[in-house]
RNA sequence: CGAUUCAGGCAGACUGUCGCGGGUCGGGAAAGCCGGCGCGAGGAAAGUCGGGACAGCACAGAGCACCAUACUUCUUAACAGGAAGGUGCCCGAAAGGGUAACAGCAAGUGCCACAGAAACAUACCGCCCUGAACCCUGAGCUUGUCGAAGGGUCGAAGGGUAAGGGUGAAAACGCGAGGUAAGAGCUCACGCGACGGGUGGCGACACUCCGCCGAGGUAAACCUUAUGGGCUGCAAGUCCAAGUAUAGAGACACUGAAGCCUUCGGGCUUCGAGAGGGCUGCUCGUCCGUCGUCUCAGGGUAGGGCGCUUGAGCCUGCGGGCGACCGCAGGCCUAGAGAAAUGACAGUCGCCCCGCAAGGGGAACAGAAUCCCGCUUAUUCGCCUGGGUCGUUGC
């Protein structure tokens, strides 16, 4: 089953294009300590997959080896948590890509970086269900 | 034992669970499949400051310009690095240590504020010499607006002088003596400095040696001399190449649009077009072509491959050298990503600090991006090893 903790490369969004695309047509929401842009979108030529993106900018960490520290936080936390967004996904036979941008400008430990991004799974699972249900 | 200083080293370890990037082996038709094994950040990975390797472009040779370097010798692939040494300056009682944009202003040119007479050949004051004129005295005889000689508290003018004064960051090598009209390296002793020679040293340079000389400073002023230097950097560069568009090649087709009628072959009406070029200036004719479809094609975007880690490599031993470093032998393979892996959690042990103990607290600076050699900066009131110096105690 795709819900084991894991987070091989095809589940990561590294295409230019790609990128673009989710900035682009991507829906928004602020969950501190993140910014969180996801967008649903069907393709059938794979199987569904829920891809991530983790961002940390420069600007709020000069030294690399911070940056780096924040990101494996984030990537750690992010694959424990990612259940629920597959059960939907593969429910409707959709994939969805998320990017995660880190705004605070402290590094939280992993306890909390684990319970914010449990609630940011769950928020983009609320707003999809709320979505669907409304009439087109 | 303590303090201080120099040199070198370390940068917690292990186990379990989950996860990541390469490699490799096995299963499988294959997979974003399953399993095993092994590897996976630093001493600075940092700053990107020097130097190279490598790559592309440029390039006959030489010169000019520009830039860099600048005590010597050695070391190295190379360096503005390093080692050993020289010289000046600074610290120190000494031993010793630190430090230097450390070639040339006795090649040329420029500049040297303010002050000062003058900033490189100049005389303001002062000193000294000559001394017109004037004054005093006045031999003499031609008795004059004469005048030898002498003197003067007067001194036009000319000249000498850099010892003294004053100015300045700096003033004619310093100081003493001789000397002189007064002075002056003019002469002499001592000292300082330049050049030539001698001796020692590979050399920078040194010397209680000899000769000759005395010249302000400034080259982070132009400049001179010597040596070196093409430019750009792995986002270099190179290979494959979807889609889209298309100069080019080939084939086919060929007045266009709208409306109406139709037996679907076509017909009628209206509007627009009938362009351009060659063969002859024009007309005709003819050829190329304009427009459309398909195929080929080249370059090349997205994307992917290579470059990409075996190298001036690391470890051990022996040998050479004061040393940087070099030689030989044996062994080892030790990250290679690409929106970028090297992580998370738990436990045990070790280290440091506090505490009698139970226990509590702490562990820095910091993250590979083509690869090396250096330099610089950051780093725990950290730890370990060795050397020097000083202090205390004991023998």
């Amino acid at each position: 089953m795709m819900t084991k903790e894991g987070f091989p490369k095809y589940e990561r969004i590294c295409k230019e294009n790609d990128i673009a695309l989710l900035f682009d047509k991507g829906k928004g929401v602020s969950v501190y300590p993140f910014r969180v842009v996801y967008l649903f979108r069907r393709d059938d030529s794979r199987p569904v997959t829920v891809r991530l993106l983790v961002s940390v900018s420069k600007k709020r960490f000069h030294h690399a080896f911070k940056r780096n520290r924040v990101k494996r936080l984030m990537r750690e936390a992010w694959r424990r948590n990612k259940g629920p967004l597959y059960e939907i996904c593969e429910k409707d036979n959709i994939s969805v890509d998320v990017a995660l941008v880190y705004t605070a400008t402290v590094i939280h430990s992993y306890d909390e970086m684990l319970a914010k991004t449990k609630k940011a799974v769950q928020e983009i699972v609320k707003r999809y269900e709320k979505h669907s249900q409304t009439p087109r």
